[in-house]
RNA sequence: GCCCCCAUAGUCUAGCGGCCCAGGACGUCACCCUUUCAAGGUGAAGAUCGCGGGUUCGAAUCCCGCUGGGGGUACCA
């Protein structure tokens, strides 16, 4: 008997973060793609999938110490995972590339003595020299190949004498290389365009052309799927592999972000990395909706998708090939959907609270049910997340329920258009002996009193609701009166109310613009 | 300069030869709801499918050229 045997080889996937400073959005979007197509369309294509992490840190002028903490933990944020990596480890453990340079060396020393690599004793100067003078020239810069056909005997003496070196790569001179990219088809090189690139620095690091080639093999990478900005060095890469006799990955280039403008998303358009966002208060969800519909679509019709749609439906095979503008405004958009009609009350309570604690209006957490302003800030997050675009707008729209004081307002916000400041004052006093019998907990009998108070005063029930709203809120838009009312609760109520009358009483309108001759 | 990639409304996109005088979403505008502001509902405007040639009975969809945008051109990744 026979069944239909899926296809068993594993699709393992990597993302390969050099650190460096914080993670850029664009990357993030790449790990999304690579964790996607590992957990979710490998084992619906009956293939195990994995996703490993590996750190790239072979520059040591730009290391940054705490990076890798910060990448990493702002990773398992956004709520990806990974099944090997320098902080869980696995089977190619170390997966940091400072802890394989012997790996990278041999395999240099590999390729020097097969003849595919040379030893380099152009100084920085003279590489700056020979490339501003093909600049003048018009030439295209580049290495020029001096050490390439160095005599033993030379190579003996510059070795002797002690010359620092770097090891670069034979290129063919002659032929082409065809690259063929899973979204793209097939794209055709010359060799004679490849440079003789570097192998191993001075220092005796890898530079990430070497390191990233035998990582891969040596890893077992089956697809790279990296940011469309390497693709000039795909067949440099897959020159390398062939030296080293290994069969390469498949390869697919995501397609770019760019910004508003044009050109790279940078500072000048808004935020870039991924810790930014966070901390403005945009939830994970939400960015990894975005950022999927970035460069990927389902149907063109569908735009909300929850990680587990993701994972349902994501192929590779949707992804675009054409570069996209990161939208802020959708971003914002998406933002505010998951907030208003994605999560739950109470867990959306629990992300709003950090803000608010931050803002001083709550006390520091842990932030659980059990924390004392829990069901005060639940109540206010109720009535407001339909205007929350983000976490961080929680404290401004919500400090007149949680503050004990009103922040100081112009009593000028108190009087509605059309009345003047003794009407709104007669209001205001009838409004502050109404309250003394009505229990705001029952907000349909409040409404009823008020709405009949405005009738015997003779106002559009606007008119009378305006000014307690005023009083209340200290501003002019809030979430229904009623609703406002129960939730910022009685004492509260009547104690803004008197003072708003007192503030009215002390103010002096501005001089009107003189209706003039 | 040279090499390479991309090309449907302001933006993200659907479309993979006839179902498209082009569908969805953000944004914009209008109206509805309404105690304010949001949210929500309904609707509208907005695309000579970058341009020019082909191929075909038929092209947004295939081919070529051009233009435009973008990327690369380091002992950075």
């Amino acid at each position: 008997m026979s069944f239909a045997v899926p296809d068993p080889s594993p699709i393992r996937v990597r993302f390969a973060p050099s650190p460096t400073g914080l993670l850029h959005i664009g990357g993030v979007r790449t790990v999304l793609f690579n964790w996607l197509l590992a957990n979710g369309q490998a084992p619906r294509e009956g293939k195990p999938g994995a996703f490993i992490l590996r750190i790239e840190d072979t520059d040591r002028n730009r290391f940054v110490p705490g990076a890798e903490e910060g990448i990493l933990g702002v990773l398992r944020w956004f709520g990806v995972d990974w099944d090997e990596g320098p902080d869980v480890g696995g089977p190619h453990a170390p997966y940091r590339q400072s802890e394989r340079t012997a790996l990278y060396q041999a395999h240099a020393q590999a390729l020097l003595a097969a003849g595919h690599a040379y030893r380099c004793f152009c100084t920085p100067e003279r590489l700056q020299r020979v490339r501003e003078e093909q600049q003048a020239r018009k030439e295209p810069p580049g290495y020029d190949r001096f050490c390439r056909d160095l005599s033993p005997e030379q190579i003996t003496t510059n070795l002797a004498a002690g010359l620092p070196f770097v090891i670069r790569f034979r290129m063919p001179l002659e032929g082409e290389t065809a690259v063929h990219d899973l979204l793209r088809g097939e794209m055709l090189f010359q060799n004679e365009n490849l440079e003789d690139l570097v192998l191993l620095k001075t220092d005796g690091y890898p530079t990430y052309h070497l390191a990233n080639v035998v990582d891969d093999h040596e890893m077992e990478i089956s697809h790279i799927l990296r940011g469309a900005e390497w693709i000039p060095s795909a067949p440099l890469h897959l020159r390398l592999y062939d030296a080293f006799g290994w069969r390469a990955p498949l390869l697919a280039h995501m397609p770019l972000i760019l910004a508003p403008g044009g050109g790279k998303l940078s500072k000048r358009h808004g935020s870039t990395s991924m810790e930014e966002f966070r901390s403005q208060g945009y939830l994970p969800e939400a960015l990894m909706n975005y950022l999927a519909l970035l460069g990927w679509s389902l149907d063109g019709t569908t735009e909300i998708f929850s990680k587990q749609d993701l994972l349902d439906k994501f192929t590779l095979e949707r992804v675009s090939p054409s570069p996209g503008t990161f939208d802020y405004v959708k971003l914002r958009w998406t933002n505010q959907y998951y907030i208003n009609h994605i999560l739950e009350l109470d867990d959306l309570t629990l992300r709003v609270m950090p803000f608010l604690a931050q803002a001083g209006l709550i006390l520091p957490g842990p932030y659980d049910a059990d924390h004392a302003d829990f069901t005060r800030v639940r109540s206010a997050t109720a009535l407001l997340k339909d205007r929350l675009e983000t976490l961080a707008d929680a404290p401004e729209l919500m400090s007149y329920f949680l503050a004990p004081e009103l922040e100081p307002y112009d009593p000028a916000l108190l009087i509605p258009k059309k009345m003047t400041r003794d009407d709104t004052l007669a209001a205001l006093e009838a409004i502050a002996g109404l309250l003394a019998e009505v229990d705001l907990e029952d907000e349909a009998a409040t409404e009823a009193r008020f709405r009949a108070l405005a009738d015997s005063l003779g106002l559009k029930p606007g008119n009378l609701f305006m000014p307690i709203r005023a009083a209340v809120t200290g501003r002019t838009q809030s979430p229904g009166l009623f609703e406002t009312l129960r939730v910022i609760g009685q004492e509260r109520v009547r104690a803004r109310v008197k003072e708003a009358i007192a503030s009215l009483r002390a103010w002096v309108p501005a001089e009107p613009a003189a209706a003039s001759v």
